[in-house]
DNA sequence: CGCGGAATTGAAAATACTCAAAATTAGTGG
DNA sequence: CCACTAATTTTGAGTATTTTCAATTCCGCG
């Protein structure tokens, strides 16, 4: 985690995170990008979409393994996930760190920061991606002008905030076995929200952010995975994923159902 | 949890649970209230503070074990903590529950229910306890009037985020020993900023509610405190907690140090 | 072709859980 | 106010799940 250095100039070289001209110019706005039924201008009129273009930011494209931002650094930005995926991770006094968060396109990151001004987690890129830059200060005063703007944001906020109690119910009390089925459900239903295909996609993430995010070790996700495939409930290959039996891995999630190791 | 029942008729009856005409009238509004510094008028001007206070719907006092608002109930209201303790829990498909956290005087209930617009927790009163009702929809209002209150309920939701981030990375990643010193110097750094004893505090909760809490069961909270008293930490007694050594306490919240059990 | 990170698998160990019983405390009714 | 009952807490013994440690294997990439 703390130790994954930026691994750059695979795709993008250290330039690239920096703005890239010709995409300014091409830059077309919330109206014209995919995510805007997702993502902040969600429900917005034609003309409040316009108000909103006007105080985003420049674009940011980031590497894989490139931080967004870190823990410590102060608050400026939201920012809208326009392609690609990130995690965010909180890191405690020992170093260690624990994985709170993945995100993909339309997820809005840096809300938790808003509070004290102060960024307490890294967003890192899993992939190359690409964000937009939403200045608060600037999303604040237009609050003002666009209540719609702002209802919409606090619906945001609030999800952000059961989403993360649907978390801690995961690590309270489940187990392993189960974990992994909500996370591969989840995963699944967020890619279906997207248009892509809910049975079949790449996780983004290595098996040990997965279990760090689950609260497992590297060895029991692959442990289950091994055993969700010897159980035909998926297919694995490398970081992609087929669920070949969503019905029963939802029960799973659910906990109405379990699966034992074979003998 | 769930089969808690409302035991009334303690100190209170069924009746107490609805508005007390007597108080209404001495109602003194927030600008009295001696949470103000940290509820939802903090840092606000006089006049400002006034025109919260006329939003600001009844109050309701809640028996110990009744419930504020239930997982689908629709959300009209948050909450202030007036005085009194609270635990928020959700319920999972299988009936079990996970607290997600405990609430006091000056904190804000029901946040987690805007994106939805509907509850999916339950809010209960741990004791005897009073809560300001505050109509959303009023406040939405007056958020275009009062920038300093928009900022500051922004604030307020994201450390809600930033709390339950902490969680994760307590659920995530502690060992039970590390989880329970968590628990306790986090309590006592709260009473601490309502002008209580830092070093001596009454647990409002069960040792069952703290075990769920902290993703532990009941007999490993009993061993864990037994372990912590033998070894000098702690005096308890029932639910009255002296913190004798806070700063190994705060070590082994911070992972710094550990204690084994002795032999 | 070989290096290195990532993933898989196995065996042993540890932490926390379950089950059970006893002790303590709180609540209820006489 | 006391006694009885129910609920909560404590403690012990045995167990289970998951971790840790270790050894391979797999794969991408130079």
């Amino acid at each position: 985690m703390g130790r994954a250095r930026a691994r750059l100039g695979a795709l993008y070289n250290a330039g690239m995170s920096t703005t890239i001209p010709i995409l300014q110019t091409l830059k077309a706005g919330c109206a014209a990008c995919s995510m805007h039924q997702l993502c902040l201008p969600m429900g917005l009129e034609d003309a409040d979409i316009e108000r909103l273009d006007r105080i985003i930011g420049r674009r940011r494209r980031l590497a894989r393994d490139e931080a967004l931002y870190k823990a410590g650094d102060s608050f400026r930005n939201l920012y809208a996930v326009r392609f690609g995926h990130f995690k965010t991770y909180q890191v405690n006094a020992a170093g260690e760190a624990q994985i709170t968060g993945f995100q993909m396109a339309g997820d809005l990151l840096g809300m938790d920061a808003i509070g004290a001004g102060r960024h307490h987690c890294d967003a890192v890129a899993l992939e190359d991606s690409e964000v937009c830059e939403i200045p608060f200060a600037n999303l604040e005063e237009l609050f003002g002008q666009v209540p719609a703007l702002l209802r919409h944001f606090h619906r945001l906020m609030s999800s952000e905030i059961t989403r993360e109690q649907n978390a801690m119910l995961l690590l309270g009390n489940m187990r392993a076995e189960q974990r992994l089925a909500v996370f591969l459900v989840n995963k699944s239903a967020r890619y279906a929200a997207r248009g892509y295909s809910p049975t079949q996609f790449a996780l983004r993430m290595s098996r040990e952010d997965i279990g760090n995010y689950l609260g497992l070790t590297i060895e029991s996700i692959s442990r289950l995975l091994s055993r969700f495939r010897k159980l035909g409930l998926v297919q694995v290959d490398k970081r992609e994923v087929t669920l070949l039996d969503p019905a029963r891995l939802k029960a799973m999630a659910a906990g109405t159902e379990q699966c034992k190791p074979m003998a």
